[in-house]
RNA sequence: UGGGGCGUGGCCAAGCGGUAAGGCGCCGGCCUUUGGAGCCGGUAUUCGAAGGUUCGAAUCCUUCCGCCCCAACCA
């Protein structure tokens, strides 16, 4: 086997990192590469973001460069430290490291300041003083061309006095702008003068009120860039129509560094939404309890729901990276949260909907202890100590009276396993005066401690169970998607709607009085388990001491659901 | 009726002129003390459409069709 056989890149190709690696390859940049994330810290960090973080750090790592993480931090009106804090801890979880290149664009408010004027002198820039509604009236349409504005012949000298008094805070919002000198007719509408410096009289989180003048995206991204030296800029496709204005405003202003955005598709999921206004809306408005409900499509959603970092960053690879645009199977996700948990999570059984089942051959009073492996397949996940005894709880879906012909379950008369205990049979169904099952009754193999008959003979199914006198309760919060239609944002516009009437009312159901084994009392916040035969489920903070609450990250997969 | 981006199986996605990778899903089978996991096999005569170039086209050319983005002093 030659090197290039077993040199296989553990992330797939895309068409990014071929440019990359063409430009490192023909010694661009001195070989160097270097890319940013850069969040807007108006909102928290969702899984669309995940991607751009994947893609951000990994393309720096795999080519030895660096990853800056930098703060878009333009609109002191959005923005709040909350958001960055929240920022830093995603990112953090998700595995990536930015290390002291923690950055911010309110740094460079200074030097952007300085390359305003330096185009100003140069005559590529103007205040203008028309209204915001002027602006957009003298922009022209998608079909028609703009028309100059009336200021956009203003001196040099009038510009640099006008704009110095922006910023010395003589004018109200909104009095003056400062605009780049492009073309007003230009078909692409980002050129046609496109506003680079706005007033904003209000506090910024981290500059307080020393400045009243806020560049705008378009004019601090592209310098930020070349302030920093990033070589490459990847961002989403909407920006696609901004990059010969981002190549503008550095060649015009910087010569030394010359970054280069890069476009690709960003990330779309069925069943949710994705963009920040509308899950500020569903925060806001108490559809959800809060950013990190487990229901969320944020980072932090996903982080109490249960994900691991390991599953989101496996997603991201899997989705790969390209420029179509694309809506992902939110089962995909579930299947990568499964494969990595089914390695990782220690086993453990707990009973959602209990039923009672008594052991009428099984002596009153006594009790034992089974030891049970915690992984089937890890030996190294160690074992842990099962009591049982004459009463336990099994789950009502796991009995049926009267059952078809593909359920193997128990059902009266018929023997099934209890997982890791005996042989079991139903003998007795207890109803109340309404009909309703409310207990059965049962007897056991002693023969087939474990599990297993010496005789050979073979059950059909095997159930978790909890033993009823050691039997902890919990809350266990069962989750579905957030929304009833695969495409929120399209079903809503059709119909007018908005997009919050589309929630799926059984999104949540929080089960009280679940029961779960006593090993499962004290679990920490945040550890996972697979409840066996139930799905993967995760420790939440609501926990208290001897009131476990549950979230269940994703149920395992169940043939017989499907087949009924 | 302007400019830009994109169209490969249900959802993603390789493919870069030599005769359709892979993943998810789905369908079978084996195995199983989780109807889980694991293992094995199947799942596009065809690449938005139509022409053209070529011995040969998903890949090149032409035309057409469809979807998405742009008219914030948001990012």
């Amino acid at each position: 086997m030659s090197d290039a056989d077993t040199a296989a890149p553990a992330q797939p190709q895309d068409f990014i990192r071929e440019i990359v690696a063409a430009d490192v390859a023909a010694g661009k940049n001195g070989g160097r590469v270097v890319t940013r994330f850069p969040p807007e810290p108006n909102g928290y960090l969702h899984i669309g973001h995940a991607k751009a973080i994947c893609l951000d750090f990994g393309v720096a790592g795999e080519f030895g460069g660096y990853c800056n993480l930098r703060f878009d931090d333009t609109n002191p009106v959005k923005e709040d430290v909350e958001y960055v804090d929240s920022i830093k801890d995603d990112v953090k979880w998700l595995g990536f490291e930015w290390h002291e290149r923690e950055y911010y664009a309110s740094d460079y408010y200074e030097q952007l300041y300085g390359f305003a004027e330096t185009l100003i002198r140069k005559g590529l820039a103007y205040v203008d003083s028309l209204s915001a509604d002027d602006i957009r009236e003298h922009r022209g349409t998608l079909t028609e061309p703009g028309k100059d504005s009336p200021y956009r012949t203003r001196s040099v000298d009038e510009n640099l006095d006008l704009f110095r008094r922006m910023r010395g805070g003589e004018f109200p919002d909104g009095a003056h702008v400062l605009r780049a000198k492009i073309d007003m007719r230009s078909p692409n509408i980002t050129l046609r003068d496109p506003v680079l410096y706005r007033i904003r009289h209000a506090e910024h989180h981290r500059t307080g009120n020393a400045w009243c003048v806020y560049p705008m995206y378009d004019f601090a991204h592209p310098l930020s860039d070349a302030i920093e030296g990033v070589t490459h800029s990847l961002c989403t496709l909407e920006y696609v129509d901004h990059r010969p204005l981002y190549d503008w405003a550095i060649e015009h202003t910087r010569t030394e560094a010359r970054p280069r955005q890069y476009e690709f598709a960003r990330l779309n999921l069925n069943y949710t939404v994705m963009s920040k206004r509308k899950l500020l809306q569903l925060v806001e408005q108490k559809h959800v309890n809060g950013w990190d409900d487990p229901r969320m499509p944020t980072v932090s959603g996903l982080r109490r729901r249960g994900y691991t970092p390991e599953s989101i960053r496996d997603f991201c690879a899997r989705v790969g990276v390209a420029k179509k645009e694309n809506v992902i199977d939110v089962g995909l996700l579930e299947h990568c949260v499964r494969e990595d948990l089914n390695r990782r999570a220690p086993r453990a059984m707990a009973v959602l909907r209990p039923l009672k089942l008594v052991l009428t051959n099984y002596p009153e009073g006594q009790s034992e202890e089974f030891a049970v492996a915690n992984h089937p397949d890890n030996a190294s996940l160690g074992s842990r100590r099962v009591p049982f005894s004459r009463e336990i709880y099994i789950e009502r879906d796991d009995f049926m009276e009267d059952p078809p012909k593909k359920f193997f379950r128990l059902a009266p008369g018929r023997e099934v396993r209890l997982r890791n205990a005996y042989l079991v049979t139903c003998t007795g169904v207890i109803k109340n005066a309404a009909g309703e099952i409310v207990e059965l009754r049962g007897t056991y193999d002693p023969a087939t401690r474990g599990g297993d008959a010496p005789d050979g003979r073979k059950v059909k199914a095997t159930l978790h169970w909890v033993s009823a006198a050691n039997a902890i309760d919990a809350e266990i919060r069962l989750y579905d998607r957030l929304f009833t239609t695969e495409d929120p944002d399209g079903s809503a516009a059709k119909t007018g709607a908005d997009f919050t009437s589309l929630i799926n009312p059984q999104s949540l159901e929080a089960l009280k009085g679940c029961k779960i084994e006593p090993s499962l009392a004290n679990a920490a916040s945040g550890s996972r388990y697979q409840f066996e035969r139930q799905g993967y489920f995760c420790a939440d903070p609501d926990s208290s001491a001897g009131k476990p609450v549950f979230n269940r990250t994703v149920s395992l997969k169940d043939s017989w659901a499907k087949a009924s």
